[in-house]
DNA sequence: ATTTATGCAAATCCTTTGCAAATCT
DNA sequence: AGATTTGCAAAGGATTTGCATAAAT
């Protein structure tokens, strides 16, 4: 859970699963099964999830009949988000994953009531983080923009609880 | 823990305590020596904090033999959440409170090697997020920027772990 | 007198860990 | 074979809740 992964200017892995084999190669990692149907089921589809939704989902899978559990779902996660192929943030007290190879950078609205999240780039925003690290003298790693608010649908239908998905 | 509070026009209360004090009789809520031994702790400094901290540091205060207990903290955390008097976000999965009364808007730079946290302020940043949300066509409400990095202190001594507080 | 708040203990929720058995390389 | 990974059960850490008692209005 630290060290970046730096990919050898080589080999371009292209697919996700493939950076990620790389990436466990060069750790002295394994290969399982488990990680190959995380790997693939997330990144098939491009949303957001939680670590519950996850085993959900991959639970119903029954073509796999391989089952996997909810510490391994958390293993692989960690690594995932090691390998750099994933990113995270904490909402509502649990952490939402996110794709974070073969995506550009962007920042998110989070609408307060459904729940929904929407994301959005600006390199604006990106200029004026690098500003302000560098005007307090840090070492810019990273950021994390919410802007938290009420989305049009729940806008116009006020008051119904967190209906959906996490978009 | 939900709807903004408005004060009334009429009585402009000034400190933290008086204005705890109206948002509980607006809702039919009870003053008690634990919210106010808490509020007057809590805006005592302008920092950084967590229930833990809260919960040893009023603990030490031997002068008021008042224990609080943890179920209380929270209790009135979230009091004090919905007032408006505090604002909170997610650092490592526990919840950071500070002062939302009397404190202009602001974000902050996080450092991931020893936790600091500092504050800055930027009109910019605020128009972007306003600017965003319209372009979603989102009610905007509020808006959390976490620049993550390293301090100049940590880059300086590199590799020592989470030495002090959060500031 | 009534109603809300407190403190205790226990429960919850999300996530992590210990360990023996199973799986990679 | 030898090392890592898995799944299970159980532990952990932060926060919340049920309930009887204490305190506020």
């Amino acid at each position: 859970m630290s060290q970046p992964f730096a990919l050898s200017q080589v080999d371009v892995a292209s697919t996700p699963l493939e950076r990620f084999e790389e990436f466990l190669q060069s750790r002295g990692k394994r290969i399982t099964s488990q990680k190959r149907l995380l790997v693939e089921h997330v990144f098939s589809r491009h949303e957001h999830f939680d670590a519950d939704e996850l085993l959900d989902e991959l639970r119903q899978r029954s073509e796999t009949r391989q089952r996997i559990s909810r510490p391994t779902i958390y293993r692989v996660l960690s690594e995932l988000l090691d390998a750099g192929l994933l990113r995270t943030m904490e909402l509502r007290g649990r952490s939402i994953y996110e794709h974070d190879y073969g995506y550009p950078q962007h920042d998110h609205l989070h609408c307060q009531r459904c729940d929904r999240l929407v994301e959005f780039h600006s390199e604006e925003l990106n200029r004026i983080c690098q500003q302000v690290a560098d005007e307090h003298r840090f070492r810019h790693r990273s950021h994390r923009l919410i802007v938290h608010g009420i989305c049009p649908d729940c806008a116009e239908q006020p008051r119904r609880k967190r209906p959906v998905d996490l978009v």
